[in-house]
DNA sequence: CGGTAATCTAGAACAAGTTTCAGACTTGAT
DNA sequence: ATCAAGTCTGAAACTTGTTCTAGATTACCG
């Protein structure tokens, strides 16, 4: 019945690593796919959000308009998978190298300024993924609370914590919205890389509130 | 030689209040910008964000849509500056009724918590605000410091405090930064309105951090 | 194989933000 | 009162995100 193996409605899903989403994707599909992302990434990293321009993306990857559209729902969608995407990059590499600091604290700043560092090579794309992020209305929510979760894996990881409590996972939060609007104060330019630095650090002196003693 | 009282470039400043920019304006021009402002606001609390078109704008504040992008280059603005004028409303509502708590953490996240209550009761206008912010780029920058720095001496004002030190500033910024995207992701139903609680209250106890001794 | 349903393509069409322009209107100065 | 310069208006044009359509392709089932 079908044709390249069914996508139900939009092949918004699954790939490599972590989307066990409805539907598996064609091998051309998968590749039409990544084609799109790369295409999305390169355009975001010469000139950020507003070069990222759906014909351009669909000509770029050689893919007509209407199935961009039809993989990706919305520019913020689109972007918003690139951020996944990015992220998965992100997290892999930093599980090669943890963080070495004594405290939680330490290891979860020393994390995000590595991240932010990262983020400065490419600023554009930064600019285009986290806009696109603070911008995603409530058709986006799905996907853009994969992106939190997985951020939530990351400082979690370098908390070293298997079992947060519910304080500890607010005080994570709080983190992430500090490490999100720092970022988006840095790229309109309105703080520096110095300022963004010390709120990270501040933010993360939450953590020791919470962790006064035995994390039972 | 000008008509109007000269309006140099754009008619972006001043106003009732705390915006000592270039040129003062005309009665009649003072009158076009206040309806423009108010048609801002109605059209954002009926359906936010989306709903502030500017076509329709121009239009509810008999306007030509020249002119309304004269006063405000591009919707952003338009929305920051509606947000601007909100934020006074408030910060002169909160004069009046000062928060109780001992605590200056709990005096902040009182006042926060308020404001949070006056923004459900106007969520859609809380949602056209809110984005127009954080997806403000470069070009706004002017008028989004006015912004943050109308809520950092809210703030200030909650907590009782002259002379912050450079430390608690920091703590200030966290606590903003903290509140923006609680508030993106309450507007985007990632998060209950508990939860936005629970955050800025763990975020508030982060003053008590940086306010060593003696307090008063 | 052949059939059929889903997918992909090319391109037009639409929507809303932004720009542009000619002409009418105001303002402050002479 | 007159005038030069700046402002406002109305309308069209342009840009980019999004939707729609008709026809060509592709995948899988029998």
């Amino acid at each position: 019945m079908p044709a390249e193996t069914r996508v139900n409605k939009v092949a918004k899903v699954d790939a490599s690593s972590a989307r066990p989403d409805s539907a598996p994707l064609t091998e051309r599909q998968e590749a039409r796919r990544r084609r799109i992302l790369h295409a999305s990434a390169q355009l975001a990293s010469r000139g950020g959000f507003d070069a990222v321009q759906m014909r351009e993306v669909a000509e770029s990857s050689q893919v007509a308009l209407g199935t961009l559209y039809r993989y990706f729902p919305s520019k913020i969608h689109l972007l918003v998978a690139t951020m996944q995407d990015q992220l998965e990059h992100m997290h892999g590499t930093l599980r090669k190298k943890p963080p070495q600091g004594d405290t939680a604290a330490e290891r979860v700043a020393e994390t995000l300024m590595r991240a932010f560092r990262a983020l400065q090579r490419e600023p554009h794309l930064a600019d285009a993924m986290v806009r696109a992020l603070t911008f995603a209305d409530r058709s986006v929510s799905p996907e853009v609370d994969q992106v939190s979760h997985q951020t939530t894996a990351i400082v979690l990881d370098a908390m070293g914590l298997e079992n947060p409590t519910p304080e500890q996972l607010s005080a994570v939060r709080v983190i992430e919205h500090t490490w999100h609007s720092a970022l988006i104060t840095w790229l309109s330019g309105r703080a520096s890389i110095a300022q963004v630095k010390i709120d990270i650090e501040t933010v993360c002196r939450l953590i020791d509130l919470t962790e006064p003693k035995e994390p039972r």
